[in-house]
RNA sequence: GGCUGGGUAGCAAAGCGGUUAUGCAGGGGCCUGCAAAGCCUUAUAGACCGGUUCGACUCCGGUCCCAGCCUCCA
């Protein structure tokens, strides 16, 4: 049983698919004309760790991410950077799947873009027109009227008249209320265009949101998120074009996430205060990253600093030294899953709204037991090794060979380290320790640590 | 101004009306030539003021503070 925080109805609520075992998702995506941010790191990451929990939890599952590939933004970028409009946008979107593979997720099932789903929102569009909820204006543009729609500001809480009285005014006052806003823009000189029944053009913003998710998931869907900057006005306007125009319930189950702040101010592109995840990805491996994003529930906020990061990498780092050097087996797994409650209470934690720091901390729970096992009962602890593995492989991480994620990105290679372990243990046996432990600190400098053990010097990167 | 959230130990971050969160950092110990890693152990909380209760960090009311949305933004 999966309980989701519903933003329509500000509480948790058992998830209840429309069809039987099936799920269909839709999460609003990235206008391709830069580079991912932290931000969008979080929407990735939380959105693939929701959609492997759902699949393993359900049936099927449909999980539809779209990429707007046409807008105001892009346009401005296209002209600045004196590039082809297609050119931009694909660079980017192939950006965004490199950042993705580093973060370690799985792709989505299905990445509309918004240029090849005109036809549906014309489509969508003509049905407001033709029910009256939608006008040209004097300059052909089309608008939705937001005074006909009954439920308008369900979704943000908020209330037409008092959203009245804080608008700002309109400078094309084409609109019929300051609220409404566009659907349909008619094209200017040398802009991108597409034809319609009412003129060349491109479609506003919203409206593809309507139109792909409903053209995927069906008029009426389970689960609708994105970040919440995107609650109003941006998913309300969803809301009041495909109710508007289906005659039935959109999307069952709103889900927003938190921001990632910096100096505890949301992280924004209009703020100019952001990190690309390509950026961060220079000093930190998308594992951490990865981590760092689920290390918070995706409600709150992330505060995003290099303590934090450090934090994850140190986390991280204890999870892949428990697993390192056992012989991890999936022989007796099963019996001491059945053993401990570890997968039990790791499976309660992600059904209660996703709640990964939680699933995280059992993860800490079985590394210590793993590190204890060791030396009594090496199956056992190959078994919870092997339980560790997997219980990670559910949030996407612990997915790397123990040994090479804790040496990646040495500056010196592999074989002058163990030239020098092998001189520092020549030194150790002839107990020259001055010796041996100046060629140590000399490793650790470069940022190399050398652990002893009983079976010899394993190393790792600081 | 309207509407949302939130204020937890040194830091980060959760659950919970009465019982260990978890990670890092700190103290003590074991292990080690010494370290590191690991293990054992330990200290440090719940913005403030009231109320409900046998009992509240957890529920209710108020105060203060912070963030977000109300304009493009994940």
């Amino acid at each position: 049983m999966i309980k989701i925080f519903n933003t329509l109805s500000k509480k948790k609520e058992v998830l209840k698919p429309i069809h039987g075992d099936h799920v269909g998702i839709y999460v609003c995506g990235m206008t391709v004309y830069d580079y991912c941010h932290m931000g969008h790191a979080r929407v990735l990451v939380m959105f693939d760790i929701i959609s492997r929990h759902l699949r393993r939890n359900f049936k099927s599952v449909n999980y539809v991410r779209n990429i707007t590939d046409i807008d105001d933004k892009i346009i401005k970028r296209a002209v600045e950077n004196n590039e082809d409009i297609s050119t931009l946008t694909e660079r980017f979107i192939v950006a965004m799947h490199e950042d993705e593979v580093a973060l370690g997720n799985l792709e989505p099932d299905i990445e509309p873009r918004a240029t090849d789903s005109i036809d549906q929102m014309l489509y969508m569009i003509k049905s407001l027109i033709d029910k009256g909820i939608a006008y040209q204006g004097h300059n052909g543009d089309i608008y939705y009227s937001v005074r006909n729609f009954d439920n308008y500001g369900k979704l943000s809480g908020k209330n037409l008249d008092e959203l009245e009285a804080g608008a700002r005014v309109d400078v094309e006052s084409d609109k019929k209320d300051p609220l409404d806003f566009v659907l349909w823009k008619m094209a200017k000189p040398n802009e991108p265009k597409w034809s319609s029944p009412w003129g060349d053009g491109r479609p506003g913003w919203h409206i593809e949101c309507s139109a792909m998710s409903t053209h995927h998931l069906g008029n009426n869907f389970d689960i609708h998120g994105g970040g919440s900057d995107l609650t109003f006005p941006h998913h309300e306007n969803e809301i009041a074009q495909s109710e508007g125009a289906n005659e039935c319930s959109f999307v069952n189950t709103w889900m927003h996430l938190g921001f990632v702040n910096l100096d505890n101010e949301k992280m924004s592109k209009s703020l100019n205060n952001f990190f690309t995840i390509r950026t961060v990805l220079e000093n930190y491996d998308g594992e951490t990253l990865r981590y760092f994003i689920m290390s918070s529930h995706y409600r709150s906020p992330l505060n995003f600093s290099d303590e934090s990061l450090e934090n994850a990498k140190t986390a991280l780092t204890r999870l892949y030294t428990s697993i390192r050097g056992i012989n991890a087996s999936d022989a007796a797994m099963d019996q001491v899953s059945m053993r401990f409650d570890f997968e039990s209470r790791f499976n309660a934690a992600l059904d209660d709204d996703f709640n990964t720091p939680i699933a995280l901390s059992i993860l800490f729970e079985v590394a210590k037991l793993v590190n204890t096992e060791r030396k009594k009962d090496e199956d056992q602890a190959g078994a919870l090794a092997q339980l560790l593995i997997k219980l990670g492989g559910y949030l996407g991480i612990l997915k790397s060979i123990p040994e090479e994620y804790l040496q990646q990105g040495s500056r010196i290679s592999d074989e002058e380290i163990e030239e020098k372990i092998k001189q520092r243990e020549e030194a150790r046996i002839k107990k020259d320790f001055n010796l041996s432990d100046q060629i140590r600190d000399e490793l650790a400098q470069i940022g190399i640590v050398l652990e002893d053990s009983s079976t010899g010097t394993s190393w790792r990167k600081a």
